[in-house]
RNA sequence: GCGCCCGUAGCUCAAUUGGAUAGAGCGUCAGCCUCCGGAGCUGAAGGUUACAGGUUCGACCCCUGUCGGGCGCACCA
């Protein structure tokens, strides 16, 4: 084990490992997938694992007896544990000593802000990519709910000892741009009194008006008289959109390593990842595809008998690594696909040393991932290469009723509004709550409440009160103790270091799951455990020991809450203001 | 028609990858401030996990089917 990390799992694999030797168990690969838990029931102990169940069939021993024989062989003394019980069908149950968990609140202030992190990611380097947002307008509440958990995740796989990047993909080929240019080439043309038309599909909200107001004039007149006019306005109005999007997302606390241009993948690595395939044999040309399944056969006839069909076009064999179809990647006029520069990118992804590409993508866009991971599949990529997560819709609220968001009139909640509306952390706290696969209510009242209902200020609250104690105690003189600690109290204070014991368990397995949403929920169960304490324990008393005492477990609570905050990038203010108006 | 996601307390959501008696917040009801931040805390009521089968020591979780909701099914991106 590198650093010096307080890893109780370490602990328990290490005792395990040994008993297992003592009780003459060959658990080979197996122990590699023991799970350790944090039962739900503190009845049931600190730390459980099934093991005895899972390896009883292998050893060829009863679950029950195989566990009582574990049990007798665990090495307790070197251990945090003072015992170990067999329970149920053959849990084993681990219960802290109490001079470790007295001693806990020590290494955690000693390794701070470090507190949390592990190695258990082995340093596996991991490209996280999301909002991806088409530069052609405002980004929008998903968007905001992308860059939260996006943000979140790479934090969490960093600390959980991973090596993970973020990237942004700059959709900028393509009609969507190019009917942006368009757009604000015709309110460019306007507003000089000109007329220029707003092509059919054009974007029609206002902002349009402000990109071209936001053109240098003399440039813009001289574009809009040539005849290769449109891509200046092209060029130029995606350079603004994408500064745009980087402030947004700036001022929301979020940044990328790399905003990546899909247009630098044309020609080139587009051309190279054609050859590519089409030397492995996956492609073929043809009218129409050969691979479909059943139930694919039928809208491939009915679409035959339409539009499509327009000649020879290149297949790719989607359908032999799961597609339910093999789908085009270059039309029959010669121009690719988006399938095409996306397998590209995937590959440059990997190229690049990437082992896993996580991608966070919209719900529109979930039928995409069977495509692409066969694609990428026929390429040549590992199964697990690709893991795409689909960050789900979010209805906006105000006092319970829907928030109304219309895209065509250009009247939507976009990213900035919400900023404006409920602040970064509010945001992100509510967005980072849920996990990211389930629809989301947001509620824009809520979120800007000062009491408990917010889960952001409940916690934030915690931490402000601590830092608020701490405070008080040190204008009496009374630090926190140093060195290790007497044993804690039963009750409140024991439950409040057990709860503090469990964070770098929560951080591993958030982690291993790429859930984010674990972490504010681990930390709403902290502060309530801190308040619980709180409200029982007088910290700043007459009694100096158990002052002193307290305020170590005190300062260990906030640490772990500055730590858990900090993964979420939501500040851990020293203080709060109470808010101007009291509620009437 | 086909595919994917979802269905958990009145509401919004969890449930440590198949673990022990399914938990929080809100709302409802009943309580707690001579004292460190009451912006808080305690307790109660509230469930056939949509429904029916199956798999096994054990199922909200996996499999099959039914019902209900959302999304997607271009040589668009």
């Amino acid at each position: 084990m590198r650093g010096g990390w307080t890893l109780v799992w370490n602990e328990l694999a290490r005792g395990l490992e040994a008993a297992l030797r003592a009780a003459g168990v060959d658990a080979g690969v197996a122990l590699e997938r023991i799970e350790w838990a944090v039962p739900r029931d503190r009845a049931h102990g600190d730390w459980t694992t099934n093991v005895a169940m899972t390896l009883a069939k292998g050893a060829r021993r009863p679950p029950r007896a195989l566990a009582e024989a574990l049990a007798a062989a665990f090495p307790l003394e070197e251990s945090p544990f003072r015992a170990v019980e067999v329970a149920g069908p053959g849990f084993l149950n681990f219960r802290y000593k109490e001079e470790w968990l007295a001693a806990l609140p020590d290494r955690i202030l000693a390794e701070g802000a470090a507190y949390g992190r592990s190695d258990r990611g082995a340093g596996t380097r991991v490209l996280v990519e999301y909002v991806s947002a088409n530069p052609t307008g405002p980004m929008n509440v998903v968007s905001a709910r992308a860059a939260a958990v996006g943000s979140g995740l790479v934090r969490l796989l960093d600390a959980a000892g991973h090596a993970p990047a973020s990237e942004f993909y700059v959709n900028d080929s393509g009609n969507q741009v190019d009917l942006l240019g368009e757009s604000v080439a015709a309110r460019f043309a306007e507003r000089i009194g000109e007329s220029r038309p707003l092509p059919e599909e054009g974007y029609r909200g206002e902002y349009v008006r402000e990109l071209a107001a936001r053109l240098p004039e003399a440039e813009a007149r001289a574009a809009l008289s040539r005849a290769d006019g449109a891509s200046w306005f092209r060029d130029r109005a995606l350079e603004l959109v994408v500064e745009w999007q980087k402030s947004d997302l700036a001022a929301y606390g979020v940044t990328f390593d790399r905003w990546f241009r899909e247009s630098s993948l044309h020609p080139g690595a587009v051309e190279r990842t054609l050859a590519l395939l089409e030397a492995r044999g996956v492609t073929y040309r043809a009218e129409r595809p050969e691979g479909v399944t059943e139930a694919a056969e039928a809208r491939v006839k009915a679409e035959a008998g339409a539009a499509g069909g327009s000649g020879i076009a290149t297949w790719l064999r989607t359908s032999a690594h799961g597609d339910s179809m093999d789908r085009v990647i270059v039309r029959s006029d010669g121009r690719p696909t988006y399938l095409l520069p996306d397998i590209a990118y995937h590959a440059d992804k990997r190229e690049r040393g990437f082992r896993h590409a996580i991608n966070l993508w919209g719900p529109d866009h979930h039928a995409y991932v069977a495509t692409l991971g066969a694609a990428l599949r026929s390429l040549g990529l590992e199964p697990d290469f690709l893991h795409v997560l689909i960050v789900q819709q979010v209805n906006l609220l105000r006092d319970g009723q829907a928030v109304k968001m219309s895209k065509r009139a250009g009247e939507f909640d976009t990213l900035r509004d919400l900023l404006d509306d409920v602040g970064a952390d509010n945001a992100k706290f509510l967005f980072l709550m849920r996990s990211s696969s389930s629809h989301l209510d947001f509620d824009l009242e809520l979120a800007k409440r000062q009491n408990d209902d917010n889960p952001a200020f409940y916690v934030q609250y915690a931490h402000a009160r601590i830092r608020s104690v701490l405070r008080k105690a040190a204008e009496r003189n009374l630090a926190p103790a140093e060195g290790a600690g007497t044993a804690l109290e039963a009750g409140p204070e024991v439950a409040l270091a057990r709860q503090l014991a469990t964070w770098p368990e929560l951080v591993r397995g958030a982690a291993a799951a790429r859930e984010p949403h674990r972490v504010p929920a681990y930390l709403v169960e902290t502060s309530a455990e801190f308040h619980r304490f709180y409200h029982e324990c007088r910290v700043v008393g007459d009694d100096v020991a158990v002052s002193r005492r307290r305020l170590r477990l005190c300062a260990a609570a906030a640490q772990v809450l500055r730590n858990g905050l900090a993964l979420m990038g939501v500040t851990a203010p020293e203080r709060l203001e109470r808010a101007a108006e009291a509620s009437a």
